[in-house]
RNA sequence: GGACGGGUGGGUGAGUGGUUAAAACCAGCAGACUGUAAAUCUGCCGCUCCUUGCGGGCUACGAAGGUUCGAAUCCUUCCCCGUCCA
């Protein structure tokens, strides 16, 4: 790593402290700045992440700027794909055992991991690392020795654990082993700093005794707030549904946003977006005296949101897409379209563009088009909508399930299904 | 190894032979209201077929068999979880 100015110790915990939950201890991290400004010794500073699922949504991208943050200061970012522990399953927050992954699906998701992690992260400058690089080495007695550095009683402490034997819910041994095996990363990552939410801390904070005990000295811990989903209640996470995937669309992603409740998005603010505190609560004060409607300040909190992903432009686009569609009740003026072709043998094909060729019967019910067509889940749920009337078709609302799609006559039609769902049929 | 309790729809959880596709609540969805917000109100909420009818078929209460005109409910075996004792 090339030689680097740091910046003063105040001056950068000023930067690192930004939307930080808790730092254990502060003085000791506030030590370890000081020392490497000194030295010009960048500080080891790792983010571990278990590769559980294909996408990464917002959610973790709040952690991820506080590891890009150390990276603008000059320090190591390491990126480390817990694709062994992954295996195992980290206990914290579930209620009950994960099922185990398979090697397959880990190696696919670290594969995508790093592609989304990369949109945060300066790419040249991070150190990827994989867990089972040193976990799969490991033999039995290996782990025996590793096992032997931790109490049980120590262990049950945590919630996680405690509620689940209150709950009378299994906890098994392997869980047990998840923190230990992950403190092994810290000892092999020499570690001056680990990152993680709140929910990791115990975690982390396993793993700060376990490098001690390994003769390191103990890195420092910092944790970031959990970031509340879309419901405003529960915390932000895919099997919730509450969250936004950051390959969304920009036009979903500005949806999703606005739905936040108002409250939410000064937390938001804090935690996915580069402005300062400062800047924040002056934001914050327009809102309440009346200066800025709190809309305005969440249309712009999505469209700065939406930038970090897909660019200012299209960031831009989804805005005004958002004041056309929903503020003046317009159609949008880009929408998915599909064509419908006529048959010579009287059926009607289409092609969607990750499906393959799909062919429906001449004079579909609506229902049914609109499920093949991959805009409803099932026939029954598209006929549900329809009947509560939330299918309009060029500006009028179509409230018989049982209708039919005409398709002897070439047409377009403009499709509002529920509330963000357009599409452009074209029958030709 | 022994004794006892338990496994129900996305979640919590009622239901112990028959109008039970399964109460209630949560989540979700649609509509109204709004700032597409939140809150609130109303409705929907397994899948599918048609000639859309208090219509037909299929699937569903850990698994597999069985009893019965009929089973989430009874019987048998198996699997899984917890508590206590060893």
């Amino acid at each position: 790593m090339a030689q680097t100015n740091f910046k003063p110790v105040e001056e950068q915990l000023a930067y690192i402290k930004k939307g930080v939950a808790e730092i254990i201890p502060v003085e000791e991290l506030a030590a370890k700045l000081e020392q490497s400004r000194k030295t010009s010794k960048p500080l080891r500073v790792y983010l571990g992440v278990d590769p559980t699922a294909p996408d990464l949504h917002l959610g973790h991208t709040v952690v991820l700027r506080k590891l890009k943050h150390f990276q603008d200061l000059g320090h190591t970012a390491v990126f480390l794909i817990g694709d062994f522990s992954a295996m195992i399953g980290d206990p914290t927050g579930v209620s009950e055992t994960r099922p185990p992954l398979t090697r397959e699906q880990v190696d696919a998701n670290a594969k995508t991991y790093l592609e989304q992690v990369f949109k945060i992260l300066d790419r040249e400058r991070t150190e990827v690392r994989y867990n089972s690089e040193w976990l799969s080495k490991m033999n039995a007695e290996d782990v025996v020795r590793l096992c032997s550095h931790y109490r049980l009683a120590r262990m049950l402490e945590r919630e996680d654990f405690r509620s689940r034997l209150d709950n009378q819910q299994p906890i098994s041994v392997h869980e047990l082993l998840y923190p230990l095996l992950t403190a092994r990363d810290a000892v092999e990552l020499k570690s001056d700093i680990e990152l993680g939410a709140t929910e990791q801390k115990f975690n982390l904070l396993v793993h700060r005794e376990i490098q001690r005990e390994y003769g390191l000295p103990g890195q420092a811990i910092l944790t970031m707030p959990i970031l509340v989903g879309l419901d405003g209640q529960r915390k932000m996470s895919k099997s919730l549904g509450n969250y936004v995937g950051i390959t969304e669309a920009p036009g979903e992603m500005f949806g999703k946003l606005m739905s936040i409740p108002d409250e939410l998005m000064w937390s938001y603010y804090e935690l996915v977006t580069d402005r300062t505190p400062q800047q924040i609560a002056e934001l914050r004060k327009e809102v309440v005296s009346g200066k800025l409607h709190p809309m305005d300040a969440k249309m712009r909190l999505a469209e700065e949101v939406i930038s970090d992903f897909h660019g200012k432009e299209a960031a831009r686009k989804a805005a005004e897409n958002f004041q056309r569609v929903f503020r003046n009740r317009q159609a949008p003026k880009e929408m998915q379209e599909i064509r419908l072709r006529r048959r010579p043998d009287g059926f009607l094909e289409t092609q969607t563009d990750e499906a393959a060729l799909q062919v429906i019967s001449a004079s579909p019910k609506w229902p049914q088009l609109l499920k093949y067509l991959s805009q409803a889940e099932s026939i029954s749920e598209a006929a549900r909508v329809i009947e509560q009337g939330g299918l309009e078709i060029n500006g009028k609302i179509l409230r018989d399930p049982i209708a039919k799609l005409d398709t002897s006559v070439d047409a377009a039609y403009e499709v509002r299904l529920g509330k963000r769902k357009f599409v452009r049929i074209i029958v030709e």
